[in-house]
RNA sequence: GCUCUGGUAGCUCAGUGGUAGAGCGCUUCCUUGGUAAGGAAGAGGUCGCGGGUUCGAUCCCCGCCCAGAGCUCCA
């Protein structure tokens, strides 16, 4: 090696002396031999290298092992282009879109004239393990524009992708075996350092995720280092499919949805109709604790109505068609806002009133395109827990607060984790820029003092308002929205909503828009995966289920179950097969508990408790004392 | 809406160019069972809908509807 030897410093402070040109490999190689056979990328000044790029003197280096969480990312999108390098194999002319790592794996987009069936999936599967035993290096080449264009002159999506990069930018290619593709890297030593991959599926993507362009197969892979990560990943999709609450949802006998009935339009069956009943109780009581005055209005609106709130003219097409009478048009409601800002606006609102908090569970309809429908969690007809509330602009502040409290009281009935998110002005927001700014100061403000862990969405909000979100993390770790309190100064324009100061004077009211829930239809979706159908007893659909030993002992159990009732409990009897059949269909439904009644119970006047997912684990008690537990357990809302 | 894959009994699914099967569930009978499936019999299907090809279509072809995966969208 020609020049002066170079300096590198290593994570713990320690400096290394290297020859000129050493790459990351070298120092590896220099620190130790197990180090070197570990070493599978660097992190160079912060940037994550090939292991095999030339170091420059004074970097700081780290050397990325399987250990490190960004040596998964490298992984996984070089199981991409072996997955590329797999499909180039099985289809020579395949065109090659963008093949980047995800949170759980990776994709790649092919331009390919027959769809990937699951056998082919397979084959290249296959031969994805045989690029991997081949141990293809993956060698890095930085070449100019004009090079690129000849080396993809074959490919129209690379050449696309080419020519918006800027001139001063550094094309590099890659190259693994017979597959060279552009990219920017980093990547492996080499294909054989993959190890464990599964593709999991095939569906169609827009190239550049734009739907007026060409559609494209995109192959869905996921990859670890270990093995056992990758069975722990694939079983955590298996679990996640166990839970789906579509699945639950008919086992249970919850909900269906059915062709007859309309796309998206859920009919709640008495099972799910219990859990909606008791959340539904449960949240207006809350809300009533908390200041909030009931409200209800019609599904159908005259369409003069979202003419003046704009909606109209801007989201028609995701409002059902007209109803048309031949003079007046109607319109199903698509949201509830307009009917409680008109019933704001029916008398003089004084600023004595205010906050005025209107709450309805409001049931909605929007038209939603066809394929963006999904169970109970996207649907065209669904009943919002929403509410407006009208404050004054130095309300806000305090109003927050209380939405805060609220929110924190409800999620936390239900287990939820949860995190904020604000969002603030946009550069399309209407009105004035420092009312929006001072709002979203106000509300940061209000987050910071309640130590709230929150995300910051820049320019995230609507044109006419910043807003709060909560995110939710249900059991299985995934995210979901859990309420949004939106601001909004728009409307009270556009509806004239006042309200007489202490100064006599009429001024403009603002709005919040919220909810908590979201909509019950989304709400009891989520919560059955989030339990896996396996409900706490305050919200079962059935809380016990009494199963007499024999028929002899059938008069004794209905005494059980009409005390239990009496309490406001929900009792069932099952007196049909043989104990041990009715045992597996009572764990089979999740039901919480079941109460077993033979000769030793009807004789002593006690229960034999069987608690759900607990097997033989049971404890005989009194029924007195058993009805008092439940109720105990309902009455603290109980989570299992 | 777009791409692909599907649609057969209440559910999960097998199957065939000559109008159809299993398991579970349901009904009835026998069994009176002590902790995750006791036994038997029976009912139940316009094979998603509409066209076409054919002597004949659940099966092949076309269109539509619905579902699933993904994309796009989500006030």
């Amino acid at each position: 090696m020609n020049g002066e030897p170079i300096r590198v410093t290593l994570p713990d402070g320690r400096s290394v002396a290297l020859p000129a040109g050493s790459s990351a490999a070298t120092l590896a190689a220099e620190i130790g031999p197990g180090l070197a056979r570990a070493a599978l990328a660097a992190s160079v000044d912060g940037e994550i290298v090939d292991l095999n790029r030339p170091l420059a003197d004074g970097a700081a280096v780290r050397l990325l092992t399987e250990r490190d969480p960004e040596a998964l990312g490298v992984l996984r999108h070089s199981a991409a282009h072996v997955l590329a390098t797999a499909v180039r194999e099985l289809v020579p002319g395949a065109g090659i879109g963008f093949g980047p790592a995800i949170d759980d794996g990776f994709y790649y987009d092919f331009d390919v004239p027959e769809p990937f069936t699951p056998d082919r999936i397979e084959a290249v599967e296959r031969l994805m393990a045989e690029v991997v035993r081949s141990d293809h290096p993956f060698e890095r080449r930085v070449v100019t524009k004009e090079e690129a264009r000849e080396l993809f002159a074959d490919d129209p999506l690379k050449l696309e992708r080419l020519e918006e990069l800027g001139d001063d930018e550094v094309i590099t290619v890659y190259r693994d075996g017979p597959f060279l593709d552009l990219c920017r890297g980093p990547h492996l030593p080499s294909t054989g350092r993959l190890g464990h991959f599964k593709l999991l599926s095939a569906a169609g993507a827009y190239w550049r995720g734009d739907e007026r362009r060409r559609m494209l197969q995109r192959i869905y892979g996921t990859a670890f280092f270990r093995k056992k990560d990758l069975r722990t990943h694939l079983h955590r999709l298996e679990e996640a499919k166990k839970r789906d609450h579509r699945v639950l949802g008919r086992r249970l006998d919850l909900f269906s949805i059915q062709e007859e009935v309309g796309q998206g339009l859920v009919l709640w069956h008495p099972g799910g109709g219990r859990v909606r009943r008791v959340i539904e109780d449960f949240l207006r009581d809350t809300l009533v604790e908390h200041g909030y005055e009931i409200v209800y209005t019609p599904h159908v609106a005259s369409e003069e109505l979202y003419r003046l709130s704009g909606h109209l003219d801007v989201f028609a097409d995701d409002m059902f068609p007209a109803m048309d009478d031949g003079g007046d048009r109607f319109r199903m409601k698509p949201m509830n806002c307009p009917h409680h800002f008109m019933i704001y606006r029916s008398r003089t609102r004084s600023y004595r009133d205010l906050p005025l908090r209107f709450a309805e569970l409001g049931t909605c309809y929007r038209y939603e395109r066809s394929g963006t429908l999904h169970g109970m969690l996207r649907v065209r007809s669904f009943t919002q827990d929403d509410a407006h509330i009208f404050i004054r602009e130095d309300q806000i502040a305090d109003e927050y607060n209380r939405l805060l409290d609220l929110g924190d009281r409800l999620l936390g009935v239900f287990g939820y984790e949860y995190r904020a998110a604000l969002s603030t002005r946009p550069e399309k927001a209407i009105g004035d820029a420092a009312v929006y700014d001072d709002a979203s100061d106000r509300l940061a403000g209000v987050l910071r003092d309640r130590g709230l862990d929150y995300e910051l969405d820049e320019g995230g909000g609507a044109f006419y308002g910043p807003k709060v979100d909560i995110l939710v993390t249900d059991a299985l770790g995934r995210e979901w929205q859990g309420g949004t309190f939106q601001l909004d100064f728009l409307m009270p324009e556009r509806f004239g909503l006042d309200y007489v100061g202490a100064d006599n004077r009429r001024h403009r009211a603002v709005v919040i828009h919220r909810t908590l829930l979201g909509s019950m239809e989304r709400f009891v979706g989520g919560l059955i995966e989030h339990y896996g159908g396996a409900f706490p007893l305050w919200l079962a659909p059935e809380q016990v289920r009494i199963l007499p030993v024999s028929e002899q002992w059938t008069e004794s159990a209905r005494e059980l179950m009409g005390r239990l009732r009496a309490e406001g409990l929900r009792a069932e009897l099952d007196d049909r097969d043989t104990l041990g059949y009715r045992i597996r269909a009572a764990e089979t439904m999740k039901v919480p508990y079941m109460g077993i009644v033979g000769e030793r119970e009807a004789e002593a006047g006690t229960v034999s408790v069987r608690m759900r997912g607990a097997g033989r684990k049971q404890v005989a008690m009194g029924r007195g004392d058993f009805v008092e537990r439940l109720k105990d357990e309902v009455a603290r809302r109980a989570l299992g």
